[in-house]
DNA sequence: GCATAAGTATAGCTATTGCTATATTCGACT
DNA sequence: AGTCGAATATAGCAATAGCTATACTTATGC
C-alpha cells in the first residue's frame, strides 16, 4: 500500500515522509508546552510581585501544588531556574531568555487573533495552546497582519 | 495592565481565575490531540487505500508499531473504532463523526495560513498542532478571511 | 516567645505516550 | 502444502504530568 505514482481512488493523503513531518513537529512542539508556559508564568509572576511562589503558579495554571514542585524539580534540572527551599522560584540567565521569547510570541498570536475579530476572551484563551505551534515563519505573517490592522 | 485598585508594580498579569481558564482549555485540548489526529488519519487512509494497517498509521505518525497498536485499543474502549485482530482498523458512526469534523477543521486551519501568507509546507507543518487548540469562534473567523482572500 | 496558619517537600499512586524485544499470525509464493 | 517475510500482539520499561495525603518549615499574630 504505497503507490508512489499514481492509481489509488481518493487522494486526500500526501507522501508519507512528508506527513510524518508535521506529525514530529507538532509532537516536539507539545513537549515543550508546559516548560514555556511555566518560564513565562514565572517570569510574569516575578515581574508583578517581585517572587514566583509555588501556590501562585498553581492557581494560575489550575494544578495543585506537588505538581508544580516536581515540574520545578524538572526546570532547575533543566537550568531554566534557580529554586531555594521554602522561597520562591527565579529564573536563569536562559530561563529569562526561553520567558522573554515565549511571551513575545504569546503576545504577538493574542493581538493577532484580536485583530482578525476574534473576540479578546477567546483570543486569550486559544492562545494559550496556539502559541505553542507557531513558528517562525508563521509568527512573522501574525505580527505583519495584526500591525497593519492597527496602522490602517 | 489589569489592577483593578492599583498597589504592585508591574501590570503583565491578570486576574487568577481568568487565567485558570485558558490553561486548563489548553489542557483539554492537548488531551483530545493524539484522538482527534489518528481518527483523523484512519479516515484518510480508508478513504484512499480501503483500509487503515498499523504499519501505515505508525508510518505517517512517525511512531512505533505497538504503540499505535496500544492507541487503538483505547480508541476501541473509547467506542471510536472496530479492529479485527491481525486486520486494520475501521471507524464506528462516532469515530467517523470526529473524523470528519477534525478534518473539516485541520483543512479550514491550514487554508487560512497559506491565505494568510504562509508557505504551504510550513502551513502544513503549523496546521497540525494548531488545528487542535482552534475554537468555533476562531475558526469562524479562519474561515472568513480564506473566503474572502480566495474571493477577492 | 509561641501557637497557628500558610506554604513547601516528599511519598506514593494513576494515566498517558512513547520505546524495544519477542512471540504469534497472516499472506504470498514456490 | 509448506516456507518465509511482513504484519500484529504482547510484555515490559521509561518519562511525563497529574493527583491525594502527610510531614516539615516559615511567617504571622498575639
Ligand atoms: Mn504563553
Ligand atoms: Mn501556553
Ligand atoms: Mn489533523
Ligand atoms: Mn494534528
Amino acid at each position: 500500500m504505497q503507490e508512489p505514482p499514481s492509481s489509488t481512488p481518493e487522494g486526500s493523503l500526501i507522501d508519507p515522509e512528508v506527513h510524518v513531518e508535521s506529525f514530529r513537529q507538532a509532537r516536539e512542539a507539545r513537549r515543550l508546552e508546559l516548560v514555556e508556559d511555566y518560564v513565562e508564568l514565572i517570569a510574569d509572576l516575578i515581574g508583578d510581585g517581585g517572587e514566583a511562589r509555588q501556590v501562585d503558579i498553581a492557581a494560575r495554571l489550575g494544578v495543585a501544588q506537588p505538581t508544580v514542585a516536581k515540574m520545578l524539580k524538572r526546570l532547575a534540572e533543566d537550568g531554566l531556574v534557580q529554586q531555594r527551599p521554602y522561597r520562591g522560584v527565579f529564573l536563569t540567565a536562559s530561563g529569562e531568555a526561553l520567558a522573554a521569547q515565549s511571551r513575545e510570541r504569546h503576545r504577538i498570536v493574542e493581538r493577532f487573533l484580536c485583530a482578525l475579530g476574534v473576540s479578546p476572551e477567546t483570543a486569550r484563551r486559544d492562545a494559550e495552546g496556539i502559541e505553542h505551534h507557531v513558528s517562525a515563519e508563521t509568527l512573522d505573517a501574525f505580527r505583519r497582519f495584526a500591525d497593519g490592522r492597527s496602522n490602517a
